[in-house]
DNA sequence: TTCCAGGTGCATA
DNA sequence: TATGCACATGGA
């Protein structure tokens, strides 16, 4: 276990399984794509922008958990390697089949856009697991992310299927098979109540008729989920369901906003940025989030 | 010790 | 429809 991913707490390797995970490491088929190194993909930038809480920096790269499915991602001199026995689903995961060249060139009609987007040009937006996009925004919600990634963390040892060399994040059904107390126990404190009751009602869902609706009305589907608002829904219509007409309204967006329109509700303010910003409105959300943070916390 | 975090649910007006 | 408050927890 290298020191990055002993401080994030994230059990990739436990030192119990270690002999299965030589076992399964040489059982496992070795499965590999690349690409060239590009302006408009850095991995740092998509993973540390906010929208995925399973990875961790390794030597050389990123180790990227999704569902039951990992990746792992290494930067060479003039190309990126992903190492996966999941080609098809990464590529799809990290959104490779959208020309990111003609976005950012859109973005540069508006000045206070294109220093963002130069700042974030690395951004790719995720198409990430939808059980696991919903349960991980849920307990984001008034949180820091360091305490996200360490509950999602828990409840991946604790309830998620053992891979072996990593454990899946826990099906609906797992979820629903627990009580609110294990959730409290995961420490997912007030949300625990949230993420049972979710849970419930996510295992009689049927994702590909929720696929087929317009934005408006999955938004809907999304906001009778118990702990889903108008912030985590488009949080979820954006890094799982790939809608980039949204624009999730947090207390970084707030900021970045505030001097041209005050105070304004965070979902008055998702609607005016949506009208202003179009179907690029997800991209230029994450933009403008990731130099927020970055710069703040500088 | 206090503040705050990728907010939401609920009661009240 | 708008506003205000309570809600667990732990890092800074």
């Amino acid at each position: 276990m290298c020191c990055a991913e002993k401080e994030l707490g994230i059990y990739f390797f436990e030192l119990s399984t270690a002999k299965k995970f030589n076992t399964n490491e040489k059982k496992r088929k070795k499965m590999s794509f690349e690409m060239q190194k590009s302006d408009t993909f850095d991995p740092r930038q998509t993973l540390e922008c906010g929208q995925v809480f399973r990875f961790c920096e390794i030597e050389n790269g990123f180790r990227v958990i999704s569902a039951n499915k990992q990746c792992k991602i290494l930067e060479l001199a003039d190309r990126i390697v992903f190492e996966t026995a999941h080609d098809d689903y990464f590529k799809k995961y990290f959104d490779f089949d959208t020309n990111y060249d003609i976005i950012c060139k859109n973005a540069k009609e508006d000045s206070f856009v294109e220093c963002a987007m130069q700042f974030g040009k690395g951004i790719h937006i995720l198409k990430q697991d939808i059980v696991e996009t919903i349960f991980s925004f849920i307990i984001s919600a008034n949180n820091h992310i360091p305490r996200i990634k360490a509950i999602i963390e828990r409840l991946a040892f604790n309830l998620g299927e053992d891979m072996g060399y990593f454990h899946a994040f826990p099906t609906a059904e797992k979820m629903a098979s627990k009580s609110v107390q294990f959730f409290k126990d995961m420490g997912a404190g007030y949300r625990a109540d949230y993420l049972f009751e979710t849970a419930k009602i996510l295992c009689e869902t049927d994702f590909s008729v929720w696929n087929k609706l317009e934005t408006e009305d999955l938004r809907k589907k999304l906001l009778q989920l118990k702990g889903v608002g108008r912030k985590v829904a488009d949080c979820v219509l954006l890094f799982a369901f790939s809608r980039t007409d949204v624009f999730p309204v947090d207390t970084w967006i707030k900021k970045v906003f505030k001097d041209e329109y005050g105070d304004m509700p965070a979902e008055k303010l998702s609607k005016l940025l949506v009208e202003k910003f179009g179907k690029n409105s997800g991209y230029v959300q994450q933009w403008l989030f990731f130099q927020k943070r970055s710069l703040e916390n500088k």
